[in-house]
DNA sequence: CTCTCCTTGTCTAGGGTTTGTCTAATGTTG
DNA sequence: CAACATTAGACAAACCCTAGACAAGGAGAG
């Protein structure tokens, strides 16, 4: 508990400003010595300083008090699982299976954009995505939980890579017809990666895939069953902590369309229970996927 | 809720030209207190920087509050001179702000490749970003928010929205020896569009900008601008649940690099109380960011 | 071309409101 | 007694309001 002097040395507001901002907005209202001495506690320090920061950035006094008294803010949110899709498949020889690694602890744009630039346009993403993606992938998922790399520069990889797969999934033509698939996670589930680079095999195959994403909760798929009329879904199950959602997704889907078939990928697939398994090869799924809906 | 001054300073427009915007167009009508003084909320904030996009790229200001104003659910704003209107023949690409509500409601992928392909490719992002880009996710979001449209349809339009954007920052290159800029959220963030349309501007003017993208917890961009070694920091902020967490990230990277200046932009950049405010149109604050560092 | 008419941003005058600081009178603590 | 608190009131500076005026510039008529 701090005098109006401490409390004035700890947040750099003059005495007489800290007893009118309690006067006139009632901003903070300290307790009382029997003789009526002021006494701060920690919250009011902190609602004072949230207040002159707000004044200090242009904010009228009386706005600023108003929005310190009410915006009690919410707690941050917990961290997500950071286990990656499925990485089953031989590693080519000269593959370096830990360059998103090294990557991301240079954190070096220059040398990622090079690096990217070099294996999207000579590879195809169908030869290399089970040889050398998802396992580079799962490899920086890996460093990242042991800390041998940040989560900023984890992001920095990944984000990369994900604008490289939106490219060659947004350059894919449906064919004139084809059947439409809709592909996505369930609610809770944030790894895309795996899921958007089986979307865009699913595109260059010459299906008509709808992609809709990470963490869509269970009514939603069924609203967009129904709306969208498809001929399939697929659901990507990339860690254990999905599982729970994905069964209550599989059966709110064959609620609302039974008839429609519900296709999984990813590491944890075949855990979840319900569903058709695609398998852990993202190029021979995508093409037993294709040559099935459109028999 | 802003004063005049605040408003002004967070858009940049003069005080005198917001009261006559609000006198001849009723572009905004603010709220008032009891003794009359205007009180800007976020929406009106957002209007007033559509509207000067649009005078800035050559629109008359009458054209513009128009543009502005038109298939808003703003009821009891007349347009008081009403002779000068002409809606004929003023369609401009773009211009229906609630586009991508339609689009998501529709859950039609090729409707949504075209409608995308046309903006994209006639105008450019620059120009278009804050006049319709910005307002129409806005717009999305309020959508979703009020169960006008699901999850999925939500995802399905901003996943394609993003994808654009992710070529768009791809394809633009780093001038030689430019200043490098980190680009990206804190932790908890999670709506990345708009910091994606503002790196993608950054990188266009010339830097060298290293996106990072969302949900980076403080201690993470500590290490990120120590082995980064940027000249700047941008920070969005697009929501109020992000404020103490971005409170937190600015003092941790203030910490670490005490000479690196870190810039916020998004709706809710003024309530952080530290940090440089960027304004509210992304175009000029990329122009201004990318003069200031190359000076 | 010139001459209007209109638009638009800026400025002024006169008058209220808000806010940080100061003063006076008084009480408490050590 | 010195240092620190309390309250209530006073006050200048900064802020905001309205209504009107005005110059620069564009559009169109003659």
């Amino acid at each position: 508990m701090y005098s109006v002097k401490h409390a004035a040395a700890m947040t750099g507001i003059p005495v007489d400003t800290l007893r009118m901002w309690e006067r006139r907005y009632g901003v903070v209202t300290p307790l009382r010595t029997p003789a009526g001495y002021r006494l701060y506690d920690d919250a009011a320090i902190a609602r004072l300083s949230a207040m002159q920061a707000l004044v200090k950035a242009g904010w009228a006094p009386r706005r600023a008090a108003v929005q310190v008294t009410s915006g009690t803010t919410l707690g941050p949110t917990d961290v997500t699982d950071a286990s990656t899709l499925d990485t089953e498949g031989a590693a080519e020889p000269g593959d370096d299976l830990d360059l998103l690694v090294s990557l991301a602890v240079d954190f070096d744009a220059e040398r990622l954009t090079r690096a990217l630039d070099d294996i999207f346009t000579r590879r195809d993403l169908e030869e290399m995505a089970d040889s050398w993606l998802m396992p580079a992938l799962s490899r920086l998922g890996t460093a990242w939980q042991r800390g041998e790399v940040s989560v900023a520069a984890e992001h920095f990889v990944s984000a990369a890579v994900q604008r490289r797969l939106a490219s060659a999934f947004d350059s894919a033509h449906a064919a004139p017809g084809a059947p439409r698939v809709l592909v996505g996670l369930a609610k809770g589930s944030r790894h895309e990666l795996g899921v958007l680079t089986f979307a865009t095999m699913l595109a260059r195959a010459g299906l008509d895939v709808t992609y809709i994403g990470a963490d869509v909760p269970p009514d939603s798929w069924a609203i967009a069953v129904t709306v969208g009329q498809p001929a399939a879904v697929v659901l990507g199950v990339p860690s254990t902590d999905d599982l729970p959602v994905v069964r209550d997704t599989v059966a709110v889907i064959a609620a609302a369309e039974p008839d429609l078939p519900t296709f999984l990928v990813g590491r944890h697939q075949s855990e979840v229970g319900t569903g058709h398994l695609l398998g852990h090869s993202l190029a021979s799924a995508a093409e037993d996927l294709a040559r099935q809906l459109t028999a």
